[in-house]
DNA sequence: GCGACAG
DNA sequence: ATCTTGTCGC
Protein backbone atom coordinates (compact mmCIF):
# COMPACT_ATOMS: atom_id res chain seq x y z
CA UNK A 1 0.00 0.00 0.00
CA UNK A 2 1.32 3.54 -0.36
CA UNK A 3 2.02 5.33 2.62
CA UNK A 4 2.56 9.15 1.94
CA UNK A 5 5.15 10.74 4.79
CA UNK A 6 3.65 12.65 7.52
CA UNK A 7 6.59 14.57 8.84
CA UNK A 8 10.57 13.24 8.74
CA UNK A 9 11.36 10.71 11.14
CA UNK A 10 15.24 11.57 11.10
CA UNK A 11 14.91 14.17 13.96
CA UNK A 12 16.17 14.42 17.68
CA UNK A 13 13.81 13.37 20.55
CA UNK A 14 12.91 16.61 21.65
CA UNK A 15 11.93 16.86 17.78
CA UNK A 16 9.95 13.65 18.03
CA UNK A 17 7.98 15.14 21.20
CA UNK A 18 6.99 18.26 19.94
CA UNK A 19 5.56 15.86 16.45
CA UNK A 20 3.18 13.61 19.03
CA UNK A 21 1.91 16.91 20.93
CA UNK A 22 0.96 18.19 17.77
CA UNK A 23 -0.55 14.93 15.83
CA UNK A 24 -2.62 13.51 19.08
CA UNK A 25 -4.83 16.57 17.99
CA UNK A 26 -5.68 14.40 14.87
CA UNK A 27 -5.90 11.33 16.80
CA UNK A 28 -9.85 9.93 16.62
CA UNK A 29 -11.32 7.96 19.65
CA UNK A 30 -14.62 7.13 18.44
CA UNK A 31 -15.38 4.95 15.87
CA UNK A 32 -17.72 2.13 15.34
CA UNK A 33 -15.69 -0.66 12.80
CA UNK A 34 -18.69 -3.13 11.70
CA UNK A 35 -18.16 -6.51 12.09
CA UNK A 36 -20.30 -7.46 9.36
CA UNK A 37 -18.08 -5.30 6.83
CA UNK A 38 -14.36 -5.90 8.25
CA UNK A 39 -12.65 -8.62 5.24
CA UNK A 40 -9.05 -8.13 6.52
CA UNK A 41 -7.45 -7.78 9.93
CA UNK A 42 -3.62 -6.81 10.03
CA UNK A 43 -1.06 -7.24 13.10
CA UNK A 44 2.06 -5.68 12.71
CA UNK A 45 4.78 -6.09 14.88
CA UNK A 46 9.54 -6.02 15.14
CA UNK A 47 12.28 -7.61 16.74
CA UNK A 48 15.43 -5.84 16.44
CA UNK A 49 18.86 -8.00 16.22
CA UNK A 50 21.41 -5.64 17.26
CA UNK A 51 21.33 -2.60 14.96
CA UNK A 52 18.93 -4.51 12.16
CA UNK A 53 15.21 -4.07 12.48
CA UNK A 54 12.93 -6.84 11.13
CA UNK A 55 9.27 -5.82 10.79
CA UNK A 56 6.57 -7.93 9.75
CA UNK A 57 2.70 -7.41 8.57
CA UNK A 58 0.85 -9.89 8.46
CA UNK A 59 -2.74 -9.70 7.12
CA UNK A 60 -5.63 -12.27 7.92
CA UNK A 61 -9.33 -12.69 6.36
CA UNK A 62 -12.03 -12.24 8.88
CA UNK A 63 -13.63 -14.21 11.00
CA UNK A 64 -11.41 -17.18 9.51
CA UNK A 65 -8.35 -15.34 10.56
CA UNK A 66 -6.20 -16.91 7.75
CA UNK A 67 -3.45 -15.58 6.36
CA UNK A 68 -3.91 -13.87 3.24
CA UNK A 69 -1.05 -11.85 2.59
CA UNK A 70 2.61 -11.32 4.78
CA UNK A 71 5.62 -8.95 4.14
CA UNK A 72 8.60 -8.52 6.12
CA UNK A 73 11.71 -5.84 5.47
CA UNK A 74 14.77 -4.88 7.74
CA UNK A 75 15.69 -2.09 8.33
CA UNK A 76 18.91 -0.16 10.19
CA UNK A 77 17.22 1.37 13.29
CA UNK A 78 18.76 4.65 14.04
CA UNK A 79 16.65 6.02 17.38
CA UNK A 80 16.89 5.22 20.46
CA UNK A 81 14.50 3.18 22.74
CA UNK A 82 13.00 5.98 24.69
CA UNK A 83 9.86 5.20 26.18
CA UNK A 84 7.50 7.11 25.12
CA UNK A 85 9.10 7.59 21.42
CA UNK A 86 8.99 3.82 20.28
CA UNK A 87 6.86 5.22 16.85
CA UNK A 88 9.97 6.51 15.98
CA UNK A 89 12.20 4.13 16.51
CA UNK A 90 9.89 1.26 14.74
CA UNK A 91 7.50 2.60 12.49
CA UNK A 92 10.15 3.77 9.68
CA UNK A 93 10.87 -0.20 9.75
CA UNK A 94 7.04 -0.95 10.20
CA UNK A 95 6.44 1.31 6.92
CA UNK A 96 8.53 -0.46 4.94
CA UNK A 97 6.94 -3.41 5.20
CA UNK A 98 3.23 -2.22 4.84
CA UNK A 99 4.35 -0.58 1.49
CA UNK A 100 4.91 -4.70 0.42
CA UNK A 101 1.34 -5.25 1.07
CA UNK A 102 -0.98 -4.89 -1.64
CA UNK A 103 -4.32 -5.20 0.49
CA UNK A 104 -5.80 -2.29 2.36
CA UNK A 105 -6.53 -4.00 6.04
CA UNK A 106 -10.11 -2.75 7.46
CA UNK A 107 -8.69 -2.80 11.04
CA UNK A 108 -5.25 -2.99 12.42
CA UNK A 109 -3.84 -4.34 15.79
CA UNK A 110 -0.18 -3.21 17.21
CA UNK A 111 2.18 -4.32 20.07
CA UNK A 112 1.97 -1.35 21.55
CA UNK A 113 0.37 1.66 23.27
CA UNK A 114 -2.70 3.68 21.83
CA UNK A 115 -3.40 6.58 23.65
CA UNK A 116 -2.64 4.83 26.89
CA UNK A 117 0.62 6.95 26.49
CA UNK A 118 2.18 10.41 28.02
CA UNK A 119 1.10 12.35 25.17
CA UNK A 120 -1.42 10.31 24.44
CA UNK A 121 -0.43 9.80 20.88
CA UNK A 122 1.52 5.63 21.05
CA UNK A 123 2.41 3.95 18.10
CA UNK A 124 -1.06 2.46 17.39
CA UNK A 125 -2.23 5.90 17.09
CA UNK A 126 0.93 6.71 14.75
CA UNK A 127 0.79 3.99 13.01
CA UNK A 128 -3.28 4.46 12.51
CA UNK A 129 -2.66 7.81 11.47
CA UNK A 130 0.05 7.61 9.00
CA UNK A 131 -2.48 4.84 7.21
CA UNK A 132 -5.76 6.17 8.17
CA UNK A 133 -6.80 2.70 9.02
CA UNK A 134 -8.98 1.79 12.31
CA UNK A 135 -6.24 0.91 14.81
CA UNK A 136 -6.11 -0.97 17.99
CA UNK A 137 -3.25 -0.89 20.80
CA UNK A 138 -2.30 -4.27 22.27
CA UNK A 139 0.46 -3.54 24.46
CA UNK A 140 1.90 -6.39 26.87
CA UNK A 141 2.67 -4.06 29.38
CA UNK A 142 1.86 -1.26 31.09
CA UNK A 143 3.53 2.36 30.16
CA UNK A 144 1.46 4.89 32.51
CA UNK A 145 -2.20 4.96 33.74
CA UNK A 146 -3.30 3.37 37.27
CA UNK A 147 -6.03 0.46 37.41
CA UNK A 148 -7.61 -1.88 39.76
CA UNK A 149 -6.33 -5.55 39.77
CA UNK A 150 -8.36 -7.45 37.18
CA UNK A 151 -10.26 -10.63 37.65
CA UNK A 152 -8.67 -13.59 36.31
CA UNK A 153 -11.44 -14.51 34.14
CA UNK A 154 -11.51 -14.35 29.96
CA UNK A 155 -13.17 -11.07 29.14
CA UNK A 156 -12.36 -9.14 32.32
CA UNK A 157 -11.53 -5.55 32.14
CA UNK A 158 -10.63 -2.57 34.44
CA UNK A 159 -10.29 0.63 33.70
CA UNK A 160 -6.88 2.34 32.77
CA UNK A 161 -7.18 5.73 33.37
CA UNK A 162 -4.29 8.67 33.36
CA UNK A 163 -5.08 11.96 36.08
CA UNK A 164 -8.88 11.33 36.17
CA UNK A 165 -8.72 10.15 31.97
CA UNK A 166 -9.46 7.41 30.08
CA UNK A 167 -7.07 6.15 28.54
CA UNK A 168 -7.54 2.03 28.08
CA UNK A 169 -8.31 -0.99 29.23
CA UNK A 170 -6.68 -3.64 31.17
CA UNK A 171 -8.08 -7.01 29.55
CA UNK A 172 -7.42 -10.91 30.91
CA UNK A 173 -7.45 -12.09 27.26
CA UNK A 174 -6.45 -15.87 28.73
CA UNK A 175 -7.17 -17.26 31.99
CA UNK A 176 -5.09 -16.19 34.84
CA UNK A 177 -2.45 -14.93 32.46
CA UNK A 178 -0.83 -11.65 32.81
CA UNK A 179 -3.42 -9.38 30.90
CA UNK A 180 -3.64 -6.87 27.74
CA UNK A 181 -3.05 -3.42 27.72
CA UNK A 182 -5.88 -2.28 25.40
CA UNK A 183 -5.96 1.11 24.39
CA UNK A 184 -7.54 3.57 20.86
CA UNK A 185 -5.58 3.73 18.23
CA UNK A 186 -7.33 5.90 15.92
CA UNK A 187 -10.73 5.91 14.23
CA UNK A 188 -12.33 3.60 16.90
CA UNK A 189 -13.86 3.50 20.67
CA UNK A 190 -12.36 1.98 23.75
CA UNK A 191 -15.49 -0.57 23.81
CA UNK A 192 -15.09 -1.35 20.21
CA UNK A 193 -11.41 -2.01 20.71
CA UNK A 194 -11.56 -4.20 23.21
CA UNK A 195 -14.32 -6.19 21.72
CA UNK A 196 -12.12 -6.79 18.61
CA UNK A 197 -9.45 -7.66 20.70
CA UNK A 198 -11.20 -10.16 22.02
CA UNK A 199 -13.05 -11.66 18.95
CA UNK A 200 -9.18 -11.92 17.25
CA UNK A 201 -8.09 -13.71 20.22
CA UNK A 202 -7.95 -17.66 19.61
CA UNK A 203 -7.16 -18.72 22.95
CA UNK A 204 -3.85 -17.37 23.41
CA UNK A 205 -2.68 -13.83 25.38
CA UNK A 206 -1.93 -12.19 22.02
CA UNK A 207 -4.99 -11.54 19.15
CA UNK A 208 -3.96 -13.43 16.56
CA UNK A 209 -2.81 -10.56 14.31
CA UNK A 210 -0.05 -9.59 16.76
CA UNK A 211 0.35 -12.54 18.05
CA UNK A 212 1.56 -13.87 14.06
CA UNK A 213 3.02 -10.78 13.32
CA UNK A 214 5.50 -11.61 16.15
CA UNK A 215 6.74 -14.84 15.45
CA UNK A 216 6.79 -13.52 11.62
CA UNK A 217 9.86 -11.10 12.71
CA UNK A 218 11.20 -13.14 14.83
CA UNK A 219 11.72 -15.84 12.53
CA UNK A 220 9.73 -18.61 14.35
CA UNK A 221 6.91 -18.31 11.82
CA UNK A 222 7.41 -20.07 8.25
CA UNK A 223 5.11 -19.33 5.58
CA UNK A 224 4.50 -19.94 1.63
CA UNK A 225 6.49 -17.29 -0.20
CA UNK A 226 2.90 -16.26 -2.36
CA UNK A 227 1.32 -13.19 -1.47
CA UNK A 228 -0.66 -11.54 -4.19
CA UNK A 229 -1.67 -14.42 -5.58
CA UNK A 230 -2.43 -16.69 -2.81
CA UNK A 231 -4.72 -13.25 -1.75
CA UNK A 232 -6.61 -13.22 -5.00
CA UNK A 233 -7.21 -16.76 -4.52
CA UNK A 234 -9.09 -16.08 -2.13
CA UNK A 235 -10.92 -13.06 -4.06
CA UNK A 236 -9.75 -11.03 -0.74
CA UNK A 237 -8.38 -8.39 -2.72
C1' DG B 1 14.87 16.10 43.15
C1' DC B 2 12.96 11.02 42.82
C1' DG B 3 10.64 7.35 40.60
C1' DA B 4 8.27 5.28 36.44
C1' DC B 5 8.92 4.03 31.93
C1' DA B 6 5.38 0.29 25.41
C1' DG B 7 9.42 -2.46 22.79
C1' DA C 1 13.59 -5.74 22.37
C1' DT C 2 17.14 -9.41 24.05
C1' DC C 3 20.10 -12.61 27.13
C1' DT C 4 18.24 -18.16 28.06
C1' DT C 5 16.48 -24.51 29.90
C1' DG C 6 13.87 -26.71 32.05
C1' DT C 7 9.75 -26.91 34.21
C1' DC C 8 5.16 -26.11 36.70
C1' DG C 9 0.29 -25.80 35.65
C1' DC C 10 -4.02 -26.15 32.99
Amino acid sequence: MKITQLHPWNVSPAEAIRTQSELAAQVVRQGHVDEASVKLVAGADISVEGKRGRAAVIVLSYPDLEVVEHAVAEVPITFPYVPGLLAFREIPVLAEAFSKIDSRPDLLLVDGQGIAHFRRFGIACHLGLLLDIPAIGCAKSRLCGEYEPVSEDVGSRSPLSDSGELIGAVLRTRHKVHPLFVSVGHKIALDEAVEWTLRLNRGFRLPEPTRLADKLAGGRLELPPATKETAEQLSLL
